[in-house]
DNA sequence: CCCTAGCATCAGAGCCCTCTGAAACCCGGG
DNA sequence: CCCGGGTTTCAGAGGGCTCTGATGCTAGGG
């Protein structure tokens, strides 16, 4: 998962971009409005954090010009203060959830997380397929009840195969979604993860969850349906 | 599918072209609009991808030029940044859709697709002839609620021909489509492919979809109607 | 009825994609 | 400073896909 933070207060910026990353997510961050908007002009994230308090151009407007380019990235605005007017602006403006600023960290991972699976379609935290469960809030993978012990890239591998479930992801989507945007094309590094996904998911070659599509890509699938 | 991508920003033109590659496309590229203008003259793409901000000749000249021609591909236009001006120019030189440059390349891939649809003619990404169904946008066919393995070339050259249906297709046009310019034109792989689409589909010899017409090429048909 | 052009079929060669295991690297913690 | 888990690279194996060329078949014209 890859997330955008506006916040030009860069203590707070920072704490905020390592917490998310202890969490699981590619991090970029900004600390001005022009920038901001440029960002999340050229990438594609999953999630926006902006700080509606922005020197020059504020976070409405980031989002507002987003929003009329089409950008539907979902947006957690934060507000100063419990300023009534700034959640309602934030929310006209496009914003898709908002948090008042002094917060708990805690509060904020777990909107984030509604989030994102929100926008990816599934309104549960957990998703089962036959004896797999993923779930997101957690960030907990089981199989048959048992926690599959998963290091930090294969969760996130898995999780997106597994949020697209059914639909064959090519190489070029997955990487773009799992890495910063310079990353190096070529390279195995994700075969490699796809090798470990399966054999920790599936040590008996049995379930078969990821399936190659030669030439296009994976996909995730398992006959039980989501149960999302 | 053949697709061209006319682009000058030499590393978004080659970050397309492996997108439209993993998804199936036969892609060729340009990186200026002279070029471009005598591509789309000389070949038949089945999708073009042009960028308006082009030096030299600009994008809307190839497209206009085009079209004065007669050329009827179906074109999808990139306008830098959001600006409102540059689509309804596109618009109206001719083009049939228009995305603002930072952009999603999931969102590119399905507008492609939905175009290559309209232009056969389809609404539907899903055609329907009695017991074979083709889904374009999960690239996968299904006999009788079966899906059928396929592999890439068997599956483009199928998917040609079925948005063709009821068209006889001569074999020069189907390679013109499925390979690059440069492909060696006396060979049979196409006789080979045509083969190996029998088998697979219709395995005891009784639906008959494609037929062939003697000195003109091949046709996909059925009895039952499409219903897309 | 034969002859020829066009098409069908087949098996194998070659290539490219993917898989695999091991080793190197990197970074944070002890 | 070393250690260990996580990540990435590398190189070779493996296997599937594509293409070729030879050969057999069929339709249609003379």
């Amino acid at each position: 998962m890859k997330a955008l933070i506006v916040e030009d207060d860069s203590d707070l910026r920072r704490q905020l971009k390592q917490q998310l990353e202890q969490r699981g997510y590619t991090v970029e961050e900004s600390g001005n409005g022009r920038e901001a908007l440029y960002l999340g002009q050229e990438y594609e994230y999953d999630i926006a954090v902006v700080d509606i308090g922005l020197p020059e151009v504020s976070g409405l407007d980031v989002i507002r010009s987003w929003r009329s380019q089409g950008k539907v990235v979902p947006v957690l605005v934060l507000t100063a203060r419990g300023d009534w007017q700034d959640k309602v602006a934030g929310l006209e403006a496009g914003a898709d959830d908002y948090l008042a600023k002094p917060f708990h960290t805690e509060e904020l991972l777990a909107r984030l997380n509604a989030l994102v699976r929100r926008a990816s379609g599934h309104a549960s935290p957990v998703l089962a397929f036959g004896p797999l469960e993923l779930d997101t809030s957690a960030r907990v993978i089981k199989l048959s009840g048992e926690e599959v012990r998963l290091t930090s890239y294969e969760y996130r591998t898995l999780e997106y195969l597994m949020l697209n479930a059914g639909k064959t992801i090519s190489k070029a989507e997955l990487t773009e979604h799992l890495y910063h945007q310079d990353y190096d094309r070529d390279s195995n590094v994700l075969e490699v993860f796809i090798r470990r996904l399966r054999q920790k998911l599936d040590p008996d070659q049995s379930l078969k969850p990821i399936t190659t599509v030669r030439g296009l890509g994976y996909r995730f699938s398992l006959d039980s349906a989501d149960q999302a």
